[in-house]
DNA sequence: GTTGGGACTGTAACCGGTTACATCGCTGTT
DNA sequence: AACAGCGATGTAACCGGTTACAGTCCCAAC
């Protein structure tokens, strides 16, 4: 058993409160007293149960951070958002991961439960009531990239972002731009989906049903998506992936297939997470204030900004994947 | 304040103990008493606090993770090892991270007493006295990547990693290899340095400690570092970077001067990080196997394998970089 | 010489769970 | 009929801190 307060308060030969007191610095305590105290800790290797005073005091100067995983770029940078906007108001990050299925989720929620004082959750296929009936409701949840009737929110202008990149592309002179999406049950990609749709309708582009093909953000779907997409009898000019990680797997294909980008195929992204520059050729993108996402998200937690939802622009970001 | 279980059994008309025993099946109740107090604890939206339950039980079913910072594909790498490990063993993971300076460190150490059963420290610099002096004496601490006397540790056989790659250049042909080392109270960096140096006698190779510049494992100080390299008069034929985040800092600085890699300057790093593969040329590099070293690491945090240290060994990948 | 007030310290309740132990019926055995 | 034994439930202590409240002591003021 470790060290507790009590064994410091015996050994000083004072009562626990005068130890707390001490140690916390809040109330008058003697001179010679404080100083016994603070060496027998010292002696002793006291350390304060984070757990016991967060009980009492019922914070925990902490928030928690609910990721989908922990993988790729794109996560690591919103961790990044999040830890320096946590950090900068003296507060701790506690992260936690969940892969898939809902009993991890649960799960995951209800250790948090308990251990922060608000939750920023980025889930793209949560569901509202497993958030409601599996959190306290007083604690303050913000989510991240999805909105939820009833929830604050974080979120990104998908749909504008990739009917911007279409019109790009179309500018560009494509009239067939295929698109490889997410998954279905993922809002950002339902968003970029109908952003992509609405601009093929409005920009009287190729609507061939045959030009969207499934994915799942990974890099293997993005590879195995754009075999689909050569292998058409009628192959389109340009291939604009939902986000950059499959643009990645596709250009691997693109080549595997013989083919040159931007010469042949016109590529990009959504995201610009950061590989997107470092890849050859450049990757154009759909510029997503990941940072900044992680920052508000925070900012809104704290301030406990009920049910209100922010949503942030994108930027084109034009390299070289698209020829222009 | 949030619904608690006393809440739950004066609504459901019977004692906390009842309540705490059907919740954690941990006693026999009656069936239609059962019934009912789930009935009231979902229709209360009751969530059991974590804080309160490890504070009896004294378990959390939490291993902690302290990184340096969260930034690169290394550190998501490491993260995403010791999730994996973790989630294996139906525990959860609890990630802090810490920027600089001792203060940091010991908030960050500190927050987590109490919220896990152990510890995966990450922080190349970090102080034995340090660890001892802020977390409780029976709590299993496993160091990665970097060992201290009287504690667990996993760690990669840095020295003779970059010995081996001093080696496969100086088979390459070169003489002249310089090293764009990391800093010098980074335990990895001075074991680098210490490999290289070996390599560089053994071999017979120019000892030249101009060719020795130090960096801060970023890119831009891999940058800056190139430079300085480029501007001796009696330049490298190889540069060696004691991280990949350096070797493609300065893979642009060398682009920026005009040359080529590998036709004017052969360029290799070390840990083999996901972008290596990338970025092009494809850079050479030494393997580290941080996927592993995570969970192997979390192994010994619950084995609580006190005091034992696992080195773990590197490979050589060769890709186009060098010349090879 | 009281008295008031502040500095210092201790006692004990409380935070929200878990659990050892006690209590109370009831049934089956002898 | 008495009793062992078990199922169902309650009481209260405990985990390791914080803090309201109360008590002591001492000194200045009247």
């Amino acid at each position: 058993m470790a060290v507790t307060m009590r064994d410091v308060a015996r050994q000083a030969g004072v009562s626990v409160a005068t130890v707390s007191r001490v140690l916390n610095a809040s109330g008058p305590v003697g001179e010679s007293t404080r100083r016994r105290i603070l060496k027998t800790a010292g002696d002793l290797r006291y350390v304060p149960n984070g757990t016991a005073r967060s009980l009492t005091t019922s914070t925990t100067e902490t928030i928690g951070v609910l990721l989908p995983n922990l993988y790729g770029e794109f996560y690591s940078e919103v961790i990044r958002g999040i830890e320096g906007a946590v950090r900068a108001r003296r507060y701790h990050t506690l992260l936690s991961s969940v892969h898939d299925g809902p009993d991890e989720l649960v799960s995951a929620l209800r250790t948090l439960v308990g251990r922060v004082d608000g939750l920023v959750v980025m889930s793209p296929d949560i569901e509202a009531d497993v958030l409601r009936a599996n959190l306290p409701a007083d604690l303050p949840v913000v989510l991240l990239g999805s909105a939820l009737t009833g929830h604050a929110a974080v979120t990104i202008d998908n749909e504008e972002g990739a009917a911007a990149m279409v019109r790009h592309l179309a500018g560009l002179g494509h009239r067939r731009i295929a698109l490889i999406g997410g998954a279905v049950v993922n809002t950002d990609a339902q968003a970029r989906l109908t952003g992509y749709r609405r601009a093929v309708a409005e920009g009287d582009l190729d609507a061939d049903p045959a030009l969207v093909v499934g994915g799942d953000f990974t890099e293997q779907s993005g590879h195995a998506a754009a075999a689909v997409l050569l292998a058409l009898a009628d192959r389109p000019t340009a291939v604009f992936a939902a986000n950059d990680s499959m643009a990645i797997g596709a250009l691997r294909a693109i080549r595997e297939a013989g083919l040159d980008v931007p010469r042949d195929l016109a590529l990009a992204g959504f995201d610009d997470i950061p590989v997107a520059q470092y890849v050859t050729p450049a990757l154009t993108s759909v510029h997503v204030p990941i940072h900044e996402m992680g920052a508000r998200a925070v900012e809104a937690v704290l301030a406990d900004a009920a049910s209100q939802t922010t949503t942030l622009p994108t930027r084109l970001v034009v390299r070289e994947s698209c020829g222009a």
